[in-house]
DNA sequence: CTTAAGAAGGTTTTT
DNA sequence: CCTTCTTAAG
């Protein structure tokens, strides 16, 4: 072999790169192979946007921006020229060493930050990094805006004036903070209401007002100083508590950047290729945050479909992607249209549907996958109906051979879960629910949460009140506010006040009772700090110390089982959480993920169960059969939406998501009448309907509305469809130590027993309940505790 | 301070 | 329809 000359080389590395990546379509090859610069590229559904945003990061990583450079490397060697053939010809993998040699300016893995919207999507993002380069995927930065942000300003939020444990405040904590400070400022939640005064503020913080520009803009609206006010106080409250809410984590994170030169030089440097997901959900701050980190780079791709933004209400603004290219001059644009999820039939429909909508970049869907069944509308009598007919179907599906899991559906609003809830446990078919009371939001697992917040961090007040009476403690309001007023006029936090609760008169009589909190309080922080104490054996003794478990068998009256079996979920999130990160692993580290932790993220697609949640909930995710029930004027498009152009095109949009979920079979589902909230109304067939062409409908109706249907698979016990949605709960592997511990040993009144931490004691009853017992003990140090036997772990003592 | 019962209010979508 | 808050009685 000769020598060979530059141009021949250059060709060569250009037939290596595009064997690379030869099984992606030219245009997915083309966003791989662009390397420097702004990229945008407009992914329509199902368009295989993440298999291009893995494959061009593996790029990076690999060649740099060998593709477009003008540089090439020097002579190859005879060797090195057969390892290229060896590779072109027969797929011989090139050494590592030829590839650095073909690379230009390839850079190491955490040198590329990649954000998403969900957990769940840089989670997938991450696997398949992982699964591509290996280890080497582990170091890249990918992770949603919030914990991109939270990552910040952990390390430097010093400089905005938190300690690096803030605690991130969520919607409910929110809600509680603004609660109180309406109180201090004597504004009435009936004429203006917390959650308006947040929205407010959450609009606020989206833009980059602060409070003082906020009232500055306010000017003479009476409404508006009122926020304002309310808004200056919520941030100072916020600030004293060492927390954080939602926006203020992209809020200042942007801020942090924006006043601290030498931490933005830090990151400008650090991230040379930056990628975001979904970017058609951003919103301004998100903008100014991304546009920050890539200014000196330029090296910023951005994936996202305009016809896909359904998060206006969120503070998105769709102008980010319809005005990209004028904001970074010399993007390059690439559209990718080819669709590799969905029939043609559901294909053209949603095509057809979102032509209506004015506010586009404009592109179409095509697919090669065969034409498939017609879209199927179905007409029902009422939502009992409808239900009715879903449930049929699935079971005739599965009859004919699917699974459960292959059925999706997908409704506008919550609360449309219910009935079809009730008739799938009556038919019983499995199912799970996806958002709606999600996972983090139940009462006892914010109770836990609100118990190791207060230990990781006693100065979050909010949740330091959630807790102090809960369980029931006999301190009321009265002495909470007492203490609190106590607090603020000393300048000390509350916690310090209750933890020396007898020193101050007002608080004498329940001094006792504060007192006993507080040093319950101080046992989980001296365990927290002593390094021999694990995080689950810390969750066991906040439930030792509190009577928790025992205490919601006087206090609720709902399903104790259920709300025991989401206590020990936390606990098997905690083990799976120090399992995964081993000598990592923190408190403050888990409460951190918690809490940007979304129910979406937790969606295991191996159980075989039908799945129902938002059509938002839904977006990124793909079903062989989706069902759209309530597909009617007034849901979907929703009441507001009807006489509201820009509304009605954001439920286009929503509708063209939802379709373009289903893979094989779609179902558009309307009843004719429905009770809606309370009362009977009657709607029509969603507009959106109207928009699909005739020839791809198959429209059907219900014909005789006979009730229970006698069907495949009859009644089965409520027990029965428990055990399925509990079924994550209660499975809870190898780790969870609740469940896998033998069988509770069996106590009876004036048995001695041994507790790990209340020493010593003498069980005085012992109280039968559900498949638990109630053991009342005197120990000989503590006094008389409560506790659940299963839970307790009792050895038995000799007298 | 707790509990229970009654009234009222608000209903889209969520990181 | 549901939850959440208020109120009055224990």
């Amino acid at each position: 072999m000769s020598n060979l000359s530059t141009s021949q080389i250059f060709e060569l590395r250009q037939q290596v790169l595009n064997k690379e990546f030869c099984k992606m379509n030219d245009r997915q090859r083309e966003a791989v192979l662009h390397v420097n610069g702004p990229l945008l590229i407009l992914a329509g559904a199902g368009s295989g946007k993440t298999t291009v945003l893995v494959n061009r990061i593996a790029n990076i990583i690999k060649y740099g921006n060998a593709f477009s450079s003008q540089t090439v490397p020097g002579d190859l060697s005879d060797e090195e020229q057969n390892s290229i053939k060896e590779y072109l010809d027969h797929d011989i993998p090139l050494p590592q060493q030829l590839v650095d040699r073909l690379s230009v300016g390839a850079c190491r893995p955490w040198q590329i930050l990649a954000i998403t919207f969900t957990n769940k999507a840089a989670g997938e993002l991450k696997n398949r990094l992982v699964n591509m380069l290996g280890e080497d995927g582990n170091d890249i930065w990918a992770s949603t805006f919030h914990s991109t942000c939270a990552r910040m300003l952990r390390r430097d939020g010093d400089r905005l004036g938190y300690s690096s444990h803030f605690t991130i405040y969520d919607t409910d904590d929110s809600r509680r903070m603004m609660k109180e400070c309406q109180k201090a400022l004597g504004i009435d939640d009936k004429l203006l209401s917390c959650k308006s005064i947040l929205s407010a503020i959450s609009h606020a913080k989206d833009n980059m007002v602060l409070p003082e520009e906020f009232m500055k803009q306010a000017g003479n609206d009476n409404r508006l100083v009122l926020i304002a006010k309310a808004y200056k106080l919520y941030q100072a409250r916020l600030r004293e508590a060492d927390a954080m809410d939602f926006d203020d984590l992209i809020c200042n994170a942007v801020l942090l950047l924006q006043n601290n030169p030498d931490v933005l030089d830090y990151y400008q440097n650090k991230f040379r290729y930056i990628m975001v997901d979904e970017y058609q959900d951003t919103n301004h701050a998100q903008y100014l945050f991304v546009k920050l980190l890539a200014q000196k780079s330029g090296n910023l791709c951005v994936v996202g479909d305009d016809d896909q933004s359904i998060y206006k209400f969120r503070g998105a603004t769709i102008e980010n992607i319809l005005s990209f290219e004028s904001t970074f001059p010399n993007t390059k644009v690439i559209r990718l249209e080819q669709n590799y999820r969905s029939t043609k039939n559901i294909l053209n429909a949603a095509n057809a549907v979102i032509e209506n909508n004015f506010q586009r970049k404009g592109k179409t869907l095509w697919t090669n996958n065969k034409t498939g069944e017609k879209i199927s509308v179905h007409t029902a009598y009422s939502e009992q109906d409808e239900a009715d007919f879903l449930a049929r179907t699935i079971l005739s599906g599965v009859a004919d051979g699917r699974k459960y899991s292959d059925f999706a559906i997908l409704y506008r609003m919550n609360s449309q879960s219910n009935i079809l809830e009730k008739i799938f446990v009556k038919s019983g078919i499995p199912y799970r629910i996806i958002g709606g009371q999600r996972f983090y939001e139940r009462k006892e697992i914010r109770d836990m949460i609100a118990y190791l917040s207060v230990i990781n961090n006693p100065n979050d007040e909010i949740r330091l009140r959630r807790i102090i009476n809960q369980p029931k403690r006999s301190i009321g309001d009265k002495t909470v506010a007492q203490a609190t007023e106590i607090a603020a006029a000393r300048g000390e936090s509350l916690f310090d006040v209750i933890r020396h609760a007898d020193q101050y008169e007002p608080l004498k009589r329940s001094a006792p009772k504060l007192l006993q909190f507080a040093s319950i309080i101080q046992e989980l922080i001296d365990a927290l700090n002593d390094e021999n104490t694990s995080l689950n054996e810390l969750y066991r003794l906040i439930l030792d110390k509190t009577d928790y478990i025992a205490s919601l068998y006087t206090s609720e009256n709902g399903d104790v089982q259920d709300r025991i079996d989401n206590i020990n979920e936390l606990a098997s999130n905690l083990i799976k959480y120090e399992e995964e990160n081993g000598e990592e692993a923190s408190l403050e580290g888990f409460l951190e993920e918690v809490s940007l932790i979304t129910d979406i993220d937790n969606f295991d697609e191996s159980s075989d169960s039908v799945v129902m949640m938002t059509v938002h909930s839904a977006k990124g995710l793909e079903f062989p059969v989706v069902f759209l029930p309530g597909f009617e004027d007034g849901i979907f498009p929703g009441m507001q939406a009807i006489y509201n152009p820009v509304e009605i095109e954001e439920e286009r949009r929503l509708a063209y998501v939802a379709i373009t979920r289903a893979k094989e079979e779609l179902f558009l589902v309307n009843a004719e009448s429905r009770m809606i909230f309370g009362s009977t109304s009657r709607n029509k067939p969603s507009r959106f309907i109207e928009e699909i062409p005739e020839e791809l409908l198959n429209r059907t109706r219900t014909r005789e509305w006979k009730k229970p249907q006698p069907g495949t698979r009859l009644p089965t016990s409520a027990f029965e469809a428990r055990a399925i949605t509990t079924e994550a709960a209660r499975n809870f592997g190898p780790s969870g130590f609740f469940h896998s511990a033998p069988p509770a040993v069996q106590f009876k009144a004036g048995d001695c027993v041994f507790h790990k931490t209340f020493g010593k004691g003498m069980v005085l009853s012992a109280t039968p309940m559900g498949n638990d017992t109630l053991l009342e003990i005197a120990f000989d140090k503590v006094g008389t505790k409560k506790l659940m036997a299963n839970f307790a772990r009792l050895q038995r003592e000799q007298p």
